[in-house]
DNA sequence: CTGCCGACGTAC
DNA sequence: GACGTACGTCGGCAGT
């Protein structure tokens, strides 16, 4: 067979500099991009292909900017940096012997796609080597795609329909509809590749998707249709062409010899020592495709690695890895040896079930370097599992690592190898970096920082999913059950994946030293705080939510009793849509309020605007104020207690929202109502054990507190100064009379406005909520901006913020990017706007509690006996503690809460103790 | 039976 | 179109 390698340089050039750390020379010259592109062209020089070709776009215009103006117009100039690795990487790739290939007026993509063609039309093996999934759309039978930096590989249908979900010939159809936001192709509104399949999968082609744009539903459906005459565009923009005028075919790009001399010389000069020493047998061709050493898990690779005193290992942070499997007490021995030379080194474990609180430790995974790590199996147990380490000595051997300060240890989400490690007996310290929270800080809006969206997005890496390795849905098995070779690939994956990570991700958050801070100041100390509040958990008496789950059933029972005769028949009171059909069609209510997909709705709003016109409404409030507590409260969390703690355990989520806040799941105690009594009465089954009390500490209004510090407003200011009901006080300032003679309504309609103003509320919600004329809503809102200037020109300086920096910022430095905020779309852009007034007034509180959570988890470490903390609900801290401890708690936790920031007003905290969570209040 | 999404409602 | 940030439950539906 004859083989074609068609490289697709400009694609490589952009990933590797994006994936790879910022290297340099000696001289200082920026290396990184050409180091893995040069790692990327010996692979395939390795292989000895006859034919082989180097693509990169040439400079000026090509077709598809005559057809759209806009096409790549949002693309940012190229970074300096990469701009000083073209040269190079072009003398390289000539002293490598490669034909290079740059067409005028014709994109690198579209002379692939024309040899591609031809040569497999001439009997050729043909190998399309890019980073550019676009590509995916020329593989057919002997056309392959390959990503050298991802290792992924496409060489047929079946392939590509693993990775799209359609065809190789519906490619162009798909990407029709995604779009493409880096070469500014707008596609379908909210269509991403899982809508575009499916759609491809009903209708089999874009233009029969386009014919049976009506039968398509729901917001999506309009999406569709208002794209539909920007679709045909696309898809000129998104095919590559396989005709283009050529001057020669596929045999005029034979590899040539290569010239050892250009190469040494260029080598030497870049610092690519590794392929510099291959080098030296000249002439040599096997030499050429020798395997990096440095990179193997040889015991020659060990002794190097453990000299501190050798060069650092070979920094290629896009290679797939070696991995050890660790199953001798020698190869532990040796691995101990080099993780003890190493000054960091990645870990990761792994267990029998997601819940750190219960898994079982199945194994454990390390890396020193890019590319290499182990696994260490502990406790597969499936029939036929190899012998393997002793789960408790190798712990005790690992325990000095672990435990001492000395060595730097990284994780991914390490909180809950933290936990698994603790509930085995080891309690690790320096822990010092997290490449989830370091993702988070860098970019807290990317909505996904699992180490496996981390790859791809940071390394373009495709990494080995959990499922893989242990199938999903039915067929799942624990990970105890999977087979050892299987397991070492995915775990130790995961250690050398983590590593690399962090070597991006720092260097990226060196660049910012504010969010540098963050980071290192509040997130990673934050990290076994929030592990041992999990650890602590809070007790439960569950025989009070049985009793509560009993008294709401029987009042559930009679609303839904009295539903039925009041609509003459059975119905599903949970199920909205048969609520729709009998309230709006069957009686004929009118439907005041539609859902967000235009349907006629039946929410809270909705009901109580028709409950003067029927009966009925308001017993379906009744019903479903009832189901809600006890099918999300009462029913749920005695469910919820751990069999061995007797306590319920929340989990934080430290990368959960963008502003900076925690969130807290399975069970989510950040949402335990408080506002009506049914639902606050849950609050008593939160309790202290016999001898111990609950402590609450919560900041006294700390957003508003904020925006008075943010928006220096003198008034404002004053208010927080003088000590008094800051709604109160609105309602003075507003109305223009004296606090003790503001009614009721006055105040509610104060702190209306304060807590609209910081939400980004227009008069038309202010009007809503208060129930009052639009108009009226208006005059408020002037007359509060005329009484509170500084807070006006404070919103509108932070909208001009976001807007010419794309980001706003907390007082702290943390930074939330906007998107959408100069969207075309007015609703997407008005959202924006909003999130940016909002977010550095809950992310500045954010901050604030997290570190007040640190200050008072480094004092009560020497009381832990006494006092524990167990849950952060925003603005407020729960503690237990023993009684006669109390007032020393409240006194300690209370001022470190207040010293947590300095601000122009005075931060307050109001603190309250009982035997259970509602007393505490 | 499983997985996903929309609707709804709880918290700060 | 109109109030920011989360999470959990349920019904409904598509697919296995």
């Amino acid at each position: 067979m004859t083989r074609l390698v068609l490289i697709d340089g400009s694609s490589y050039l952009y990933r590797a500099f994006h994936a790879l750390p910022p290297l340099s020379n000696a001289q200082g010259e920026p290396t990184g991009a050409l180091f893995g592109i040069v790692n990327m062209l010996r692979a395939h020089i390795k292989e000895q292909p006859e034919y082989i070709a180097f693509v990169v776009d040439a400079s000026g215009p090509t077709f598809r900017d005559d057809l759209d103006p806009q096409y790549k117009a949002n693309r940012p100039p190229m970074p300096d940096d990469l701009r000083a690795q073209i040269e190079p990487m072009m003398a390289i790739v000539q002293a490598l012997g490669l034909p290079i290939l740059r067409v005028p007026g014709v994109e690198a993509d579209d002379v692939i796609g024309t040899l591609a063609v031809q040569g497999a039309a001439e009997g050729m093996t043909v190998t399309i080597s890019t980073g550019d999934k676009d590509f995916a759309q020329l593989v057919r039978p002997g056309v392959t795609l390959v990503n050298t930096m991802s290792g992924s590989r496409l060489d047929g249908d079946p392939a590509v329909i693993e990775k799209f979900g359609v065809r190789a010939d519906q490619i162009v159809d798909l990407l029709s509809l995604m779009g493409d936001t880096v070469d500014n192709i707008p596609g379908v509104e909210k269509c991403g590749p899982k809508t575009a399949a499916k759609w491809l999968n009903e209708y089999g082609t874009l233009d029969n998707v386009i014919a049976n744009a009506g039968a398509i539903k729901g917001k999506i459906g309009d999406n569709l249709r208002a794209a539909l005459p920007r679709l045909p565009l696309n898809r000129q923009l998104a095919t590559i062409k396989t005709d283009v005028e050529l001057d020669g075919g596929p045999a005029t790009l034979a590899l040539r010899e290569r010239h050892v001399e250009d190469l040494r010389r260029l080598y030497a000069r870049y610092g690519f020592n590794q392929a510099l020493k291959e080098l030296g047998g000249a002439g040599d061709e096997a030499a050429a495709g020798a395997n990096d050493a440095s990179l193997r898990n040889t015991a020659a690779g060990y002794a190097r690695a453990a000299q501190p005193s050798d060069e650092a290992p070979d920094p290629s942070l896009s290679v797939k890895g070696d991995y050890e499997t660790v199953q001798t007490r020698e190869r532990l021995d040796a691995w101990i040896a080099m993780l003890d030379a190493a000054d960091e080194f990645a870990f990761d474990t792994e267990t029998d079930a997601l819940d750190a609180m219960q898994a079982n430790l199945v194994g454990l995974s390390f890396s020193t370097a890019p590319g290499n790590g182990c696994y260490i199996p502990v406790g597969h147990t499936y029939p036929g599992a190899p012998a393997q380490l002793d789960l408790h000595e190798t712990l005790d051997a690992l325990r000095p690592l672990l435990e001492g300060p000395k060595h730097r240890k990284l994780g991914q989400h390490g909180k809950y190898d933290l936990h698994v490690l603790r509930r085995h007996g080891i309690d690790v310290d320096g822990y010092a970096d997290d490449t989830m929270l370091e993702s988070f800080v860098w970019n807290s809006s990317a909505t996904r920082h699992d180490m496996d969206s981390l790859a791809k997005r940071y390394l373009g890496y495709d990494t080995i999913k959990f499922e893989d390795v242990a199938g999903k849905g039915a067929k799942q098995i624990p990970f105890s059950e999977v087979a050892i070779d299987d397991a070492t690939r995915y775990a130790a994956e995961d250690a050398d994946i983590t590593l690399r990570l962090h070597r991006v991700l720092s260097a990226k958050l060196a660049e910012i030293p504010t969010l540098e801070r963050v980071y290192r100041t509040i997130e990673v100390p934050l990290v076994p705080v929030l592990a041992r509040m999990e650890a602590n958990g809070i007790l439960i008496d569950a025989e009070e939510l049985r009793r509560q789950s009993a008294d709401l059933s029987r009042r559930m029972l009679a609303a839904q009793q009295k539903a039925t005769e009041l609509a003459g028949r059975t119905f599903n009171l949970d199920s909205p849509k048969q609520l729709q059909a009998l309230l709006f069609d069957e009686l004929k209510l009118p439907a005041l309020v539609k859902t967000p997909t235009g349907q006629p709705s039946t929410n809270e709003e909705a009901l109580e605007a028709i409950a003067d016109q029927h009966e009925l409404p308001r017993i379906i409030l009744e019903y479903r104020g009832l189901a809600k507590l006890r099918s999300t409260y009462t029913d749920k969390l005695p469910d919820m207690i751990n069999r061995d703690t007797g306590r319920v355990h929340t989990s934080y989520h430290q990368a959960g929202a963008a502003t900076g806040r925690l969130s807290s799941n399975d069970p989510n105690l950040q949402n335990i109502p408080i506002r009506t009594d049914d639902g606050r009465r849950i609050r008593k089954a939160f309790i202290a054990p016999p001898g111990r009390k609950l402590v609450a500490c919560d900041y006294s209004q700390i957003e508003l507190r904020i925006m008075a510090h943010l928006s220096e407003d003198p008034a404002l200011v004053r208010a927080f100064a003088s000590g008094a009901d800051i709604h109160r006080a609105t309602a003075a300032e507003v109305f223009g009379k004296p606090l003790e003679e503001v009614s009721g309504n006055e105040r509610r309609a104060a702190k209306a406005i304060n807590f609209g103003l910081m939400y980004g509320m227009s008069a038309f919600g202010l009007a809503k909520q208060l129930d009052i004329g639009r108009g009226e809503a208006q005059d408020y809102i002037a007359l509060y901006f005329s009484r509170y200037p500084g807070v006006r020109d404070f919103m509108e300086r932070t909208r001009e913020f976001a807007k010419a920096n794309g980001y706003v910022e907390t007082v702290f430095g943390r930074r939330l990017y906007l998107d959408n905020i100069h969207a075309r779309n007015q609703g997407l852009r008005a959202g924006a706007e909003r999130a940016a007034i909002n977010a550095p007034m809950q992310g500045t509180a954010a901050d604030i509690i997290k570190r007040a959570m640190i200050e008072i988890d480094g004092w009560i470490a020497g009381h832990a006996e006494k006092a524990k903390m167990l849950l952060q609900v925003h603005d407020e801290l729960v503690f237990e503690c023993d009684a006669g401890f109390v007032d020393t708690l409240i006194a300690e936790a209370t001022r470190r809460m207040s010293a947590a920031a300095e601000l122009r007003v005075p931060l307050v905290i109001d603190s309250g103790v009982g035997d259970n969570w509602d007393q505490a209040h």
